[in-house]
DNA sequence: TTGAAAGCGCTAACAT
DNA sequence: ATGTTAGCGCTTTCAA
């Protein structure tokens, strides 16, 4: 293998300080055009690449976020990934995964050390850790530049960005009496997730506004999980007057809810209006597919990031408190129909 | 924030040289057990973490370790990510993570530029990525570190880890075979990821082997996706003389075949056994639950980092083309059953 | 078994 | 607009 090249060859070559180079590379101003070309050319031609443990020690920063997740679902975590890469790659800094599933004080103390090691510059939290109090005060105490995604309570001294579960939930519900529907059931998230909760407000606010009430029976509790959702469609589509129209909090639950409507020959939407939340990959692929709202769970970790990356590079006159909203968007697809007038 | 603390101020309160506390985090040999218990206490005292950009530079190591994907999949991505992050946690290595769907030569570029920055000693391909020749070559020429997760031609200069997909599935075949089944079809796989094709081969070798002979009809070409296994579904199934068993070479797709069947008011099992390959997370949720294979993913990805480590720490005699293999497993659940000899 | 000195390849702070 | 000089906090090499 060949040996590094480092700036001073780069200088020497183009005849110029090492400084001058730095400048260069960073994109520092005062540097003349004939200058900056001869260095660039140079480094063109030696294929420099300024080395990135020696940068960080100079300037006492690891260009690297760390993202921490305890979240089971695969497609969640891969979107937030994403999301987050795609700003760390146009700002040139690197992504840690630090998935985890200790106690809260463990992963606190884990993630103390990994920023005492200068590993990372700054963290990004989503659901359930974003809410997780312990290493919220443990970030605090020990001064790690935070940013949160889509927390249950935004009041956190953190930057953080969230959706409008609460405004999509009362346009699905309206979408819903538009159609027709009276008898709307709605299937409810887990507890834990605070921001899958104001879903079901969003829910009631819709019929109150129109004039109904949500009666106990319709809303049924669930934890989030596919098996919850055949749970709750046995009960709902057990009652003596079933609904016409189930609003699941979100998709999972959502095909627990048509599996049992297909078992016990009920056709969606014929017979069953079905709606869901999330816009995960089965919501296409169930038949039929899922009229659902559509989470901005990408824009939602980029714009974390960016905000994170804001106060790190110290490029902001640090945000404190700023809770961003990003919509989400009502997908429709062929799970809803007109509640048609002959009733079976 | 208070100021960092230095192997320096760790050297002074134990009063020995840098050199040997040095040597104590380290845990290089030649430290007497009385001074290694001093600098131990000086680090505990003032809660020193050795800087990694310091580390980085002076030993002219990253320890980060680059994951490198193109996989559609976020359950596949999130298996291989843990166990890779099993092995660099239990070292001490760092993971960047890096999804590409860049042309190949772009790819190249991009990893090469990442690597001549030292953000990473080795990186780790995993499907459709390892079986890219031009990365492939790149890497070779540039001398980077590489280890590939289930390439479908381990002949590549790399280490490699593979699990047995034609053993998996004729055993699979066996086993419907067994059930009294012989008209069995097979949904086949993505021709371009070559590890699925080798599970057309394990099918047809069963049937071979027992006598019989696979018949084109009952072959029938998918390229992964749920709505291939709808397809595949309604082919045969509307055949004139229709399979009693169906092995498609996916779970995805098994759950097309699956809801082609409900559509027609087929049971399964009680009409047809159906079974699939990999055990995503929906193999679970569907009903029945899905008979299928499970993949040593997590396994797979750990094994493969820790062949990497090996290599970039210099811990082995260059182990050149390994390659290990990782046993699958069948799973029975509730998809399966004997062929009734009362037939619809 | 221990230590002193010399870097690793950059950036920061200050000249010029 | 450009250069000089010190580090950043470790590991390496060589001595003792």
């Amino acid at each position: 293998m060949s040996e590094r090249v480092t700036i001073e060859d780069v200088a020497a070559l183009a005849r110029v300080s090492i400084k001058t180079v730095s400048r260069v590379i960073n994109e520092e101003p005062n540097v003349s055009l004939s200058t900056r070309d001869k260095v660039e050319k140079a480094i063109t031609r030696l294929k420099f690449r300024p080395s990135r443990a020696a940068k960080s020690l100079a300037s006492r920063k690891a260009f690297t976020v760390g993202l921490l997740y305890d979240n089971p679902c695969a497609h969640y975590v891969a979107n937030v990934q994403t999301g987050v890469l795609d700003e760390c790659e146009a700002r040139g800094y690197d992504l840690i995964v630090h998935p985890r599933s200790s106690p809260g004080y463990e992963l606190a103390r884990e993630v103390i050390s990994l920023y005492q090691q200068a590993r990372f510059d700054g963290v990004i939290l989503t659901p359930p850790l974003c809410d997780n109090q312990t290493i919220l005060a443990a970030l605090s105490d020990e001064g790690i530049p935070t940013t949160l995604i889509a927390p249950g309570t935004p009041v956190a001294s953190f930057p953080s960005v969230i959706t409008d579960d609460e405004s999509a939930s009362f346009e699905m519900t309206k979408y819903l009496l538009s159609l027709g529907h009276t008898r709307i059931a709605f299937v409810s998230g887990h507890p834990a997730h605070i921001a899958v909760q104001r879903r079901t407000s969003g829910f009631i606010r819709a019929l109150t506004e129109s004039g109904l009430t949500a009666t106990a029976e319709m809303i049924v509790p669930g934890f989030n999980s596919f098996g919850c959702g055949v749970d709750a469609g046995n009960k709902l589509l057990s009652l003596e007057n079933p609904p016409t129209a189930i609003f699941a909090a979100n998709d999972e639950m959502a095909a627990g809810v048509l599996s049992v409507a297909h078992d016990r020959g009920l056709s969606v939407p014929a017979d069953l209006s079905l709606v869901g939340f999330d816009d995960i990959p089965i919501a296409t692929q169930l038949w039929p597919p899922l009229t659902t709202i559509v989470q901005p769970i990408r824009q939602m970790a980029k714009r974390a990031t960016a905000m994170l990356l804001d106060i790190v590079s110290g490029n902001t006159p640090s945000p404190q408190n700023v809770v961003e909203e990003i919509p989400s968007s009502l997908v429709h697809r062929k799970s809803t129909t007109r509640l048609s007038t002959v009733r079976t």
